[in-house]
DNA sequence: TTTTAATTTCAATATTTTCTGAAAATTCAA
DNA sequence: TTGAATTTTCAGAAAATATTGAAATTAAAA
């Protein structure tokens, strides 16, 4: 396989891993750009590569910074900005997880919290209860897992499938 | 709280995850007012609580039974389908991933495969493999770890917060 | 059969999300 | 300061996604 193709294919792979998660398309392609790149990009050479405009490449480069997964660099005697992606694959693993959390699952435990105190009695009220209540066990469990993984070592995870 | 709050409240917040994970809103919150009922619902029965359309209501339900999570019943003497949700959260969190892992992962890893061979050998071929490579191991782990994930017992993920 | 009830499909429409491009803001050098 | 280079912002346009509703299909009852 040409080098090209196989650019293409990984930024497109990339690409729908990314929209399936909620992350736009761009945003996970610039990532996958930026991860297979031996060099920092500026926002020009994300603007030619995928073909998009200079406010995209701008907003999406934002988006990856606050979610921590990608850098600022600064060059000597330029001053345009450079970017760089994170990549150790298990750090990136472990910043996505716990910016989800952040944004996913706290809330979500926070309505369930809320739950507990409803008022009457019929059959409605105890299945919504319990359904909560279920849901709410179960994601604490995963909250901890998550905490934990995001603090872990990479030998954790590899230790686990022993 | 009052009840209808509740359940609205319940509702939207997991409406508002499906829609995170690339699940579409609606289907998110029939799955969601399926779960907290008692009874068997009919797609009638959603479209009033939800106020969606016969033709939306049919398509996301048939959606959620292609995920495995929602099942048709039939009552006697009864022309209508009802529908009920899995209730054991255990049960639909495996599912999920079992899911989410075959459309997702493993169309990734498929291609991470084919990069491998790539021609050339320039700085950026180099750089491409590995990354390619990385994430390959990364995504073999956890590839691992969902399969293994979907089939335990909830034992199991309990255990493994100890 | 034929009729009626229930469900599915899908073209048209509405809504949401993403993207563009140029103006505004910022940053640095002269 | 002023001015040029660079980045950010954001209103409007374009694209993608979700929803409607009525016609077509299917399934059961008469």
């Amino acid at each position: 396989m040409k080098y090209r193709e196989a650019k293409e294919q990984f930024i497109s792979a990339w690409g729908n891993l990314g929209s399936n998660w909620g992350i736009n398309r761009t945003m996970a392609q610039i990532h996958a750009l930026l991860l297979i790149s031996p060099e920092a990009l500026t926002t020009e050479d994300m603007m030619e590569e995928l073909k998009i405009s200079r406010g995209n490449a701008s907003m999406n480069t934002r988006a990856l910074i606050d979610w921590g997964v990608v850098k600022k660099e600064n060059k000597l005697g330029d001053r345009k900005e450079y970017f760089v992606a994170t990549k150790d694959i298990w750090e990136l693993a472990r910043r996505i997880a716990q910016e989800r959390k952040k944004r996913e699952l706290d809330p979500l435990l926070e309505v369930l919290e809320n739950l507990q105190n409803i008022e009457g009695e019929g059959k409605q009220v105890a299945e919504l209860k319990t359904v909560a209540q279920r849901v709410q066990t179960f994601g604490k469990k995963a909250d901890k897992l998550l905490t934990f993984f995001s603090k872990a070592q990479y030998s954790w995870f590899t230790n686990l499938l022993k």
